[in-house]
DNA sequence: TCTCAAGTATAACGTAACGTTAGGGTCAAG
DNA sequence: CTTGACCCTAACGTTACGTTATACTTGAGA
């Protein structure tokens, strides 16, 4: 009934994807040894070498040694079914341990792209001055939330970023030439509502279409510099920016935002 | 502001988890080496070594050799942020390789408790009839619905397949033996019940809780032993087997069954 | 200040799992 | 009977370290 088909070497070389030397390796330390009756000292191969060859490669792509491969292949209760089941076992905890690989990769990634965003953002800024205000930050808002601020900054293009920090730099520069103006001055109101829609604009970006930024959050923003500190870090775009830019802040949404 | 803090093998070893030989190894091949200005030979590491080295043993963990590890660091454009996406891409080849073997694994598995659950069933059958058997049911319901009928039988447990199997030759036996009684004697009929009853028990596991053998499925069922050779091959339980077997279950679908 | 265990270095041999010649039989087709 | 495609054994080469062996440094404690 068995058809008992027999291969010579390179059949099963051909077959299963090895090569001639590694099946000669395995007949020579004893892991997989075919018959040689036919006295010209030739290997032929089975179908039960195939098998146990196929279980082999298997453990041998799971970086087993061919010393446990044999011990495995001996173990008690080992016929092909439970052999079968240990594998896939193996397989499994492999397939979790890629799994926290391609996790870490990831996360790194989105480390990495915080970092070059913050970079763009605040990278002609004098590092003292950022990391002082990061410091205030996280007193501020709790390091959870500035984990999040991080990820959030993560997400995007580069080129976005840089555009972004185009328009900011240039706002920011266009309010410091004011300072000094009345708030109500139109010059410096236009400036603001070009602010306003920046931030409306990356509020979007970051929350989905349509989250408009509210008259408290762009109260709240213009409020945020809520200590001398931070006040004098803001000076660095010009002497007593920090309060002209807030007096113009708050005006705006009261007129424009029915802020109380 | 950056700390630069630097490390000793045996620190970088337990951090990263490699032995001080392959730290050793790396040097002397040129992949990684740290600064040693330090006079005394001592190798002395600092953060972006980390890194580089977190790198290569994640390609290690792929199985590139260290050569090609070299070249994968030095490929063009290989800032940080493309080497973890070149190695997300590997990671992602590599898991789908996995599941690959995972899935080979799995059909092996059915396919070799399929054979042992048909063993059971027919392992007291002389082989050419099942054969016979095997290959007049090809013909009549299509190799692909017999492969479905493979996956069903290698859903069941042996021992269900056991207790199914006894159940079953007990049955037989008893039909075997009142062959030459009528269809409607008592006993014929009790025998055929439990038949019927027996079908139910595997219709039910198969198919689900609640799924009874319908009239016209016993019916057809009977009628199953469409042709002589089929029938002859039922003639292996005893002569006259399948016809009386057949007269059996018309009657007592056609009796409690509500058949036509 | 001396001391000594713990850490570091180089150097060199060992090993696993084959790859790669080298040198020589076997077989089937023409 | 040749010839080209296979097959064999034997033995050295290779990769990526492990494992001694021998010797220098260093830092905490007697």
């Amino acid at each position: 009934m068995q058809k008992s088909k027999v291969y010579s070497v390179s059949q099963v070389s051909k077959l299963v994807g090895v090569s001639v030397r590694t099946l000669h390796h395995y007949d020579h330390i004893k892991l997989l040894r075919p018959a040689r009756k036919m006295d010209n000292g030739y290997r032929y191969y089975n179908q039960s070498h195939l098998i146990l060859l196929q279980q082999i490669l298997i453990y041998r792509a799971l970086d087993f040694t061919l010393e446990e491969i044999r011990s495995l292949l001996n173990a008690e209760s080992s016929d092909l079914f439970s052999q079968l089941e240990k594998q896939k076992q193996v397989l499994n905890e492999r397939q979790q341990s890629i799994a926290n690989m391609i996790n870490s990769v990831e996360v790194t990634m989105t480390n990495l792209k915080a970092k070059k965003n913050h970079e763009i953002l605040f990278g002609d800024i004098p590092k003292e001055k950022v990391e002082r205000w990061g410091t205030l930050e996280k007193e501020r808002l709790g390091s959870e939330n500035i984990e999040k601020k991080m990820a959030v900054l993560a997400q995007f293009d580069h080129e976005i970023m840089h555009k972004l920090k185009e328009e900011s730099t240039e706002i920011s520069d266009d309010f410091a030439k004011t300072i000094g103006q009345t708030f109500d001055n139109p010059i410096v109101q236009e400036i603001t509502a070009k602010h306003y829609q920046l931030m409306n604009k990356i509020s979007c970006v970051v929350h989905g279409e349509n989250s408009q930024v509210s008259s408290e959050q762009y109260v709240a923003m213009a409020n945020s510099v809520d200590n001398k500190e931070m006040e004098e870090l803001c000076e660095f775009y010009g002497q007593g920016y920090a309060e002209h830019a807030r007096g113009a802040m708050l005006y705006y949404a009261k007129k424009n935002l029915n802020a109380k």
